[in-house]
RNA sequence: GGGCAGUUAGCUCAGCGGUAGAGCGGCUCGUUUACACCGAGUUGGUCGGGGGUUCGAUUCCCUCACUGCCCA
């Protein structure tokens, strides 16, 4: 083995190891090795899109994954973590159409059609489409890459479609003209899940209309859409509010288009009781085709639908001549100027109120009226069950709340989307009206339930096949909503509709990693399809991360720009030290407040681990040799039991994706408690010139870094199989056990009540060796009290009240500094005015011959009285408390005494010495 | 309007019925043969306000306030 650097340079490090771990097939999934005995685990990516780049949410989501199934294949699971990506459909067509109108190519997408711009998309794809997935690499992730699928793989694609044609032929998917979301932008409907609602800041435009009926006699209405007026078609009120009764039934003289006549200007007063009294006047205008609820509303009352605007947000030829061709934000302001001209305008107030916007193009949403195809979701009964039963878990467990409420009130999904980039949709409208010759025209041989006439009269064929005779048949434009193929994810990158060997061993999945934004968009859905299609939940687990944001608490956004590049973090830092840094503050259910300092901190551990190392190194000596019971110290049996602790409770946190549970443990096991004590009380050993209890001690170092470095593995994969390499661990261990890779290490396993026994490791050590800690620590803190330097080195006189070992005296004095540590007996009495701290183990001087400052060490003591008799006082009035003393447990009660006599012994010892010093 | 989180040291958070904790930061000392990406010491808090339950509340209950998120 070779000497070990100085500093822990990551970049070579990772690289190499990374790419042994791919030659070896370390993260190659073998379905055919699951048994009883080798039991599955599996988890499927979330799919980036796939011309993403890494951000720090997926840093904190594939650390996670990441951590989850390299400790699976620690316990000795047959793992399979399948990763992949998602052809995000508005999100990658905008992007590409974005960059061609940038460079000039084009001004929209029209201009190159269908197939020209489809062909630049796959272009984009294939030049840009692998950068996230290599940097998923760099992190560690450790995926069976040989299984990556992308969303529009042609197998998967057949998936898709297959899916959309069974429930189009359960009657599941249907199409009709509905209020749907639109993006003006983007030129599409969206589902209701797409639409993020933001409080904005506008007017509310109050404006008069006149009673045909009774000219001179106005209503006043406030709306915040003054331009769609020309698209009103009933004026509404209340029946139960008593300003208006007398209107309803009535007619009111809309004031636009104002070219119009009179009577093409009428609409009727109408009463419906889902008018708000208290909004505005009460008087509501009515526009069916460019609201939800006033669409509701027309439909209860029969009211035309007039559609105002073009399907880019601008106003077209109905909304008048005043209005048209304009946009719509620009019209708004024109009608309200028109409104002022007519003498109509009552007033505008401030307003707030949220309006929809697209989450993609970040516009606000017009509620349009269009024929699309809707999905009513299948199989969710089985999907609420698994949940509310407790079989399929969330975590935090309060997202189930959230998921249940969501199931409750589920809207049928608009799933077609007026994109390119996507699953077409496999739909074919018949050149004609007869059903059954269009059934016959198909081709060949369906069902009869491909063929189904729509809502509009039309007749559509349904099915993976075109039908043959082409010119009789017009295929549908649309795509699906990128979603309605994500959701399949779970099973259709495992082979489905074939039941695969894959499918056999690793569905369902174990866990499934997430943030909740997509629990609607994605998780509920994914439960349903695979109720409907696996006859079985799709995951055991669902763990929701928390979302990244700034050391403020601000999402991450690219227009803040504060969201830091996660590979300049890497190059920076290392990929260990940002895994650690991301995991040590991600606590479950909590947002995660990013702050580049903790990936410093991940850095700086992984540097004392490696230094930790090569302190090992440089004592040579022979790895892991056999450990001998007979000659443990006090210290050795200490970090023992200190190991043991942590091995149980980050084995804990892990079982509880309590994940920052886990690196905080780790942090605290290895840098306070093997660094800080135990390799500085060792030293003692190290020193001793016994070559027995040196060699003894390296054992024991051997020991607990051995174990460390497979509790850190998850964390850390990189510089833990560098140093488990480079401190020859890997020797004499079988190749799948450790031997090639720690990896494929067994996890640590508490160390049991047989090697308690074998080792005498008593609960009892542990007091032991604290109590020498209380020495130290006490002793640091005089040095401290009378200025004296760390490295100078004075000498201690420790009146012990039980015996201690050589070497005890030995390990104190070193972690002193102590030029000597005499043991006195209790015949030895300090000159005056020495200063000294009562400890565990009994009173420790640090006698300064001639620079004893009398008033500093009386100063010192006085302050220490104090203190206890705070204590005192505290503890006394509990127990002189009758209703403490007869109502607490007794046990309670024995420990306030017990805490009552300590305080007051150590009290009068402090007093005696204080008494002496005045002398 | 409904729901869910959160409010503990300057910052980030743990504790969740019986002596207020960690990390970071600040301050002081230190180049003691693994590590200055370090070591030692030290400074920081009437645990958001108000009620209640209890022998005892940061911890349980109610209420209010504020912050953030989700759904209308």
């Amino acid at each position: 083995m070779s000497e070990l650097p100085k500093t822990y340079e990551p970049q070579a490090i990772e690289e190499k190891w990374y790419a042994q771990w791919l030659a070896d097939g370390c993260f190659d999934a073998h379905p055919e090795r699951v048994s009883p005995s080798r039991p599955a685990y599996s988890i499927v990516i979330p799919p980036p899109n796939v011309t993403g780049v890494l951000t720090l949410g997926h840093v904190l989501n594939n650390t996670i994954q990441d951590i989850l199934a390299r400790r699976a294949r620690m316990l000795g699971k047959e793992v399979l973590w399948l990763p992949g990506t998602d052809h995000a459909g508005i999100a990658t067509q905008t992007v590409v159409e974005r960059t061609l109108k940038k460079s000039g190519a084009i001004r929209h997408r029209d201009d190159l059609g269908r197939e020209k711009f489809l062909e630049k998309v796959w272009e984009w794809k294939e030049k840009h489409g692998g950068i996230i997935i290599q940097q998923l690499k760099k992190l560690g992730a450790s995926c069976d890459w040989k299984r990556e699928r992308f969303t529009m793989d042609p197998e998967y694609s057949a998936c898709v479609q297959q899916v959309f044609a069974d429930l189009f032929r359960k009657g599941a998917i249907y199409r009709g003209k509905r209020m749907v979301n639109w993006c003006p932008v983007s030129r599409t409907a969206l589902s209701d899940e797409e639409v993020v609602m933001k409080s904005q800041s506008g007017a509310l435009t109050h404006f008069r209309v006149e009673i045909a009926e009774r000219p001179g006699t106005f209503l006043t209405i406030a709306t915040t859409r003054p331009e769609t007026i020309p698209g009103d078609t009933a004026i509404a009120v209340n029946p139960n509010d008593p300003r208006y009764q007398e209107y309803i039934g009535l007619h009111a003289v809309r004031p636009l288009p104002r070219e119009l006549p009179q009577a093409e200007r009428l609409v009727p007063i109408i009463a419906d009781t889902h008018v708000e009294f208290g909004f505005g006047t009460g008087v509501l205008k009515v526009t069916p085709a460019h609201d939800k609820a006033d669409f509701e509303i027309g439909q209860r009352h029969g009211l035309a639908a007039v559609d105002i605007m073009h399907p880019d947000g601008t106003m077209n030829a109905l909304a008048g001549a005043d209005l048209a061709g304009l946009d719509r934000f620009e019209a708004r302001k024109v009608a309200v100027a028109l409104l002022t001209e007519l003498g109509l305008l009552d007033k505008e107030e401030p307003h707030q109120n949220n309006v929809g916007y697209s989450e993609r193009a970040d516009v606000p949403v017009e509620p349009r009226l269009s024929s699309q195809w809707f999905l009513r979701y299948p199989a969710t009964e089985a999907s609420r069950e698994v949940v509310r039963s407790g079989k399929m878990r969330f975590f935090p467990e309060r997202w189930s709340k959230v998921y249940e409420h969501w199931m409750e009130n589920l809207q049928d999904w608009c799933i077609s989307r007026q994109l390119w980039w996507g699953h077409r949709i496999p739909v074919w409208y018949f050149r004609g009206t007869d059903a059954e010759a269009a059934h016959k025209a198909v081709g060949h041989a369906v069902p009869p339930e491909a063929v189904r006439q729509l809502e509009d009269g039309s007749i559509a064929y349904c099915g993976l096949e075109a039908p043959a005779d082409l010119a009789q048949w017009e295929q549908d434009g649309d795509v699906l909503d990128t979603w309605f193929s994500s959701w399949l994810w779970p099973f259709a990158t495992m082979g489905w509709p074939e039941n695969t060997q894959t499918l056999k061993a690793f569905y369902p999945t174990t866990d499934l990693v997430t943030g909740p934004d997509i629990i609607f968009f994605w998780v509920a859905r994914m439960i349903m399809a695979g109720f409907e299609y696996m006859g079985e939940r799709p995951f055991d687990n669902v763990y929701f991360t928390g979302i990244i944001r700034d050391k403020q608490g601000r999402k991450m956004s690219k227009s803040l720009g504060n969201s830091p590049d996660p590979l300049d973090l890497i190059a920076k830092f290392g990929a260990d030290a940002l895994r650690f840094g991301v995991m040590r503050s991600a606590p479950l259910g909590q947002d995660v407040l990013f702050d580049e300092k903790n990936v410093e901190l991940g850095r700086n551990f992984c540097t004392k681990l490696w230094n930790a190392a090569r302190f090992r190194q440089m004592q040579a000596g022979s790895p892991e040799a056999e450990i001998r019971s007979e000659l443990l110290t006090t210290d050795d049996k200490w970090i023992l039991l200190r190991l043991d602790t942590a091995i149980l409770e980050v084995s804990t946190a892990l079982d509880e994706y309590r994940f920052s549970d886990a690196a905080q443990t780790l942090y605290r096991f290895f840098w306070s408690e093997y660094c800080d004590w135990y390799v500085e009380a060792a030293k003692a050993s190290l020193n001793s010139g016994n070559e027995g209890i040196r060699e003894n001690t390296l054992a024991v170092m051997d020991f607990v870094l051995a174990h460390a470095l497979r509790l850190f593995h998850p964390f850390l994969p990189f510089i833990t199989e560098e140093l488990w390499h480079g401190l020859g661990f890997h020797q004499d261990l079988p190749e799948e056990q450790g031997g090639r890779s720690l990896m494929q290490a067994p996890w640590p396993k508490p160390l049991g009540a047989d090697f308690h026994a074998h080792y005498g490791l008593l609960p009892e050590d542990e007091a032991r060796a604290q109590a020498r800690f209380d020495v130290v620590q006490a002793g640091r803190g005089l040095r401290r009290d009378f200025n004296l330097p760390s490295n100078k080195r004075v000498p201690f006189v420790l009146q012990a009240t039980a015996p201690l070992s050589e070497h005890d005296l030995e390990v104190i004095r070193i972690l002193l500094n102590a030029e000597s540590l005499q043991n006195a007996d209790d015949a030895w009495s300090p000159s005056r005015g020495t200063p000294s701290s009562l400890t565990p183990l009994g009173n420790l001087y640090l006698p300064l011959d001639g620079l004893v400052d009398v008033a500093a060490e009386r100063e010192r003591l006085g302050k220490e009285i104090t203190k206890i008799e705070q204590e005192l006082v505290k503890v006394r009035a509990k127990l002189s408390s009758e209703t403490f003393v007869s109502g607490a447990p007794a046990n309670v009660v024995a420990e306030h005494r017990q805490r009552e006599s300590d305080w007051n012994a150590r009290l009068g010892e402090i007093r005696r010495i204080a008494e002496a010093l005045a002398g």
